[in-house]
DNA sequence: ATTTGATTACGAAACAATTCGTAGAACAAT
DNA sequence: ATTGTTCTACGAATTGTTTCGTAATCAAAT
């Protein structure tokens, strides 16, 4: 278990990985120009939290040109692992299944995405 | 839609409601020792969050006697559902499919529960 | 070359959450 | 009634997060 990872994220940083994380490779600005949509905050705020994040070792930096590449080191898997796991124990005493059934109840889901998980689900069973 | 929920617990809060959910009625000193197992922090921080929760309507509390006596307000459902929700978008980029096999991938799940959430998947195929 | 515009760097303010120390009230035990 | 213990109240320090203003740098356009 080597814990490399665990380097916990601000709420503020998660939505920065998360873009990072479907994006690939971004300046502050593409950053920027996403985040504006659900959020009402200056541009030199975006680089700021992506300096940070980078000094605390979440993200990489290319910055051979003037203006700077990032991408997320934090693998996504584990830190949506991490994060679930902390929910399980914190909001739901340590049961998956509630947290699962709660997730399922509201969110609507699709008959597609129903039998995607009922075939995981007897995947887990047969081991 | 009367919005008389969504004063946002803090991560604190959060671990002190669990306690109120679980126990019903519970002292300071009640909260205190059970946190204390999994936390260092003196007894008289318990004290101040219950209080600050008190004052957000968080919780209710029974002063009454010497010692007060707290339970929560929130609803416990509701919150989980919130945390959930907002997980899913933020984490999950929308899909609750995706949580809920993240969930029970590595959170070591027994096969009760495995079935349990076999069954619950039957139901909402149904509708 | 000068202006204009976009970028980074960075300090510091503003805000939020957590922690604790200390004082005083209540009460039980002596 | 005095002492010791447990409790609440509450201010204030500490720590963490987010926000922004300003200066410096660079590059493109005039």
């Amino acid at each position: 278990m080597t814990e490399v990872n665990h380097l916990k994220a601000t709420e503020s940083e998660l939505e920065i990985l998360q873009i990072l994380w479907e994006k690939g490779n971004c300046t502050v600005r593409e950053v920027h120009e996403i985040l504006e949509k659900s959020k009402e905050s200056g541009y030199t705020t975006t680089l700021k939290l992506m300096q940070i994040m980078h000094e605390k070792g979440l993200v990489a930096r290319d910055t051979s040109a003037k203006t700077h590449v990032y991408r997320a080191l934090q693998n996504q898997e584990k830190t949506q692992q991490h994060l679930v796991n902390k929910m399980i124990d914190n909001v739901f005493n340590g049961s998956a299944a509630r947290l699962v059934m709660q997730a399922l109840g509201n969110h609507s889901t699709s008959k597609d995405e129903i039998n995607a998980i009922k075939e995981y689900l007897d995947q887990l069973s047969k081991k």
